[in-house]
DNA sequence: GTTGGAATAT
DNA sequence: GATATTCCAA
């Protein structure tokens, strides 16, 4: 998986074959079955009695070494510590027959790789060659790095896979048979199953990669309880935020400021760009200005939170939680003040927000609790703006535009918008907005208030006079006082020019609006013309349109579809 | 097939 | 409680 063709050593076959071992132990017939041991696994063993020994090996140069094994006594601790300190760029694996914790520390906190209690398992000994190539591939430096190696480095560097928990069967199937390639597999091995081969199991706190390998243990298991028994098929897009804190958490801690952590770092956020989107996001929402012009919106990612990244090219089926914060929020009743309430639906909220991310399924959503919120709300209000007595239903319902009376947008004006905040001042100015009327995100925005201030007329029938000339058809009267949906909001093409009829009722003549609809259907014949209309004004819209030439109306305008 | 909206699930 | 998902009608 992680290694390709062109990932081979380079001039070094068989690796780890012919790897230099550098083998400190005092005791000569130990040190001897360590050395018999390590050359069975053809690893080439330079055994010396005592740190000092070796020391010196390593200050003359006389031999280049890629690893050491120590062996830690109860009496040359100091010495050992000393070696560490000294060969800070030698991987050190630490043995020992003690069983004293703080000798252990000590060694691994002077930056040993390992500390392995006796007896040693041909296993433990076999994979100390990961501690060569980890500390190869990682290592700050490129000097330290014999061309041999190189090419480890670079691909274990630019390698996000070496994240991902497979299973040791994918990796065995699919890898190449290069010796190396068992770097990820033995890490499987560890992750899957963290004490299988404890070797490379010491937290290494001078190297970056070690990060990886208990990010890996932690991966999964958190990974696991996250997405159940299940599947997740190897998607490290879709590692939970607590993985990729924990991971980045781990990193900085026991990385040195070299570079090895920062390019893990880089891999981890990188697997879950979302997250890092929330991040940033998160930190530009407060100074988000946009609310002075609901026209100048520029598409802007949402905050998100979710276990899936949404761009993530496995078909992630759960989709990211959109988190409405004040700002997007500000956005989406922005869009729908600018609508019209009676036109925003999801699709043309979604439009004006321009939200990157958001769907339509999410305005939708949002949009139901908004209109919940509303209809919680509004009865209150229409309760204290209107005493009257009136049907509960209707009430509940008058939320919704399409369920109030007409002539609650303001008046129309062929293809101007009314910015939000500009919608309603004839009719209540903003001093007589309630101050109880705090609804549903009303601090936040104070644009929203008129439009929460729905002055609809809970009986058009009742008052008609009040709001202008009736809109109602001569049998209206005989209906409930609130038109039913499909009744005065218009379906369709009827939709617009009824609502632009309704738009103008409140401030134009009868006869201007007349007009109005009169070019309307001139230009748009194939509309319906709209309904409402008082006997008079219906004929007069007739006898206007017979005498610009249209004499065939749709059967909607005689029928009686809407009213009937 | 798409959309909006309500109901329901998470 | 907030949001996503599902279902259904248009």
């Amino acid at each position: 998986m992680i290694c390709t063709e062109d990932d081979q050593l380079l001039g070094w076959k068989d690796f780890p074959k012919g790897l230099k071992v550098l083998l400190i132990d005092e005791d000569c017939n130990s040190a001897s079955v360590m050395r018999s041991r390590l050359e069975k696994m053809d690893y080439i063993v330079y055994s010396f009695c005592n740190e000092n020994e070796a020391l010196s090996a390593i200050s003359t140069k006389t031999e280049y070494f890629h690893v050491a094994i120590v062996e830690v006594t109860a009496g040359n601790s100091d010495g050992v510590l000393r070696f560490l300190e000294s060969a800070k760029d030698l991987p050190t694996i630490m043995t020992s027959n003690i069983h004293s914790l703080s000798t252990m520390m000590k060694c691994i906190a002077l930056g040993a790789v390992e500390f392995l209690q006796k007896p040693l398992l041909d296993d433990k000994l076999k994979n100390i060659w990961q501690h060569v190539v980890r500390k190869q591939a990682f290592n700050a430096g490129e000097k330290d790095v014999p061309e041999s190696l190189k090419p480890i480095k670079e691909s274990l560097v630019s390698m996000p896979q070496l994240q991902p928990v497979k299973s040791a069967a994918d990796d065995k199937s699919s890898n190449e048979t290069e010796p190396f390639t068992s770097i990820p597999e033995n890490n499987n091995e560890h992750s899957s199953g963290c004490d299988k081969y404890p070797a490379p199991s010491t937290p290494q706190l001078k190297q970056g990669v070690r990060s990886v390998d208990d990010g890996d243990c932690q991966d999964h298991t958190i990974f696991s309880t996250e997405q159940g028994s299940g599947e997740h098929d190897g998607d490290t897009k879709s590692v939970e935020t607590i993985f990729n804190n924990t991971v980045a958490e781990a990193t900085v801690q026991t990385s040195p400021p070299e570079q090895q952590g920062q390019t893990i770092l880089k891999e981890e956020n990188g697997s879950s760009p979302h997250q890092k989107m929330e991040a940033d996001i998160a930190t530009s929402s407060p100074s988000n200005d946009c609310c002075d012009n609901s026209s100048s919106h520029s598409a802007e990612p949402i905050k998100a939170s979710g276990r899936h990244s949404s761009g993530g090219t496995r078909s992630n089926k759960k989709k990211m939680k959109v988190d409405w914060s004040p700002e997007l929020h500000k956005k989406f009743v922005q869009a729908v003040e600018q609508l019209g309430i009676d036109q925003a639906i999801p699709s043309r909220i979604l439009e004006l927000m321009k939200v990157e991310g958001l769907t339509r399924h999410n305005i939708a959503s949002h949009l139901q609790k908004y209109r919940m919120h509303r209809r919680q709300i509004l009865p209150k209000e229409v309760e204290r703006r209107w005493p009257h007595p009136q049907p509960r239903d209707s009430v509940q319902r008058s939320y919704y535009p399409l369920h109030r009376p007409i002539m609650t947008v303001p008046p129309y004006h062929s293809n101007h918008i009314p910015a939000a905040g500009q919608l309603y001042p004839a009719w209540v100015p903003p001093a007589s907005y309630p101050n109880g009327l705090q609804v549903w995100g009303s601090p936040y925005y104070p644009a929203w208030q008129p439009a929460d201030s729905w002055h609809w007329k809970p009986h058009p029938g009742l008052h008609a006079d009040t709001w202008g000339s009736p809109v109602m058809p001569p049998s209206f009267g005989s209906y409930p006082p609130y038109p039913q949906n499909g009744e005065v909001y218009q379906p369709n093409g009827m939709q617009n020019r009824y609502s632009m009829l309704e738009k103008s009722f409140d401030l134009h003549p009868a006869e201007e609006v007349i007009d109005k609809v009169v070019k309307e259907a001139i230009t748009k014949p194939w509309l319906p013309l709209p309904l409402g209309l008082k006997p008079p004004s219906t004929d007069s819209v007739l006898h206007e349109l017979s005498r610009q030439g249209i004499s065939t109306v749709p059967p909607q305008i005689n029928g009686s579809r809407c009213w009937s």
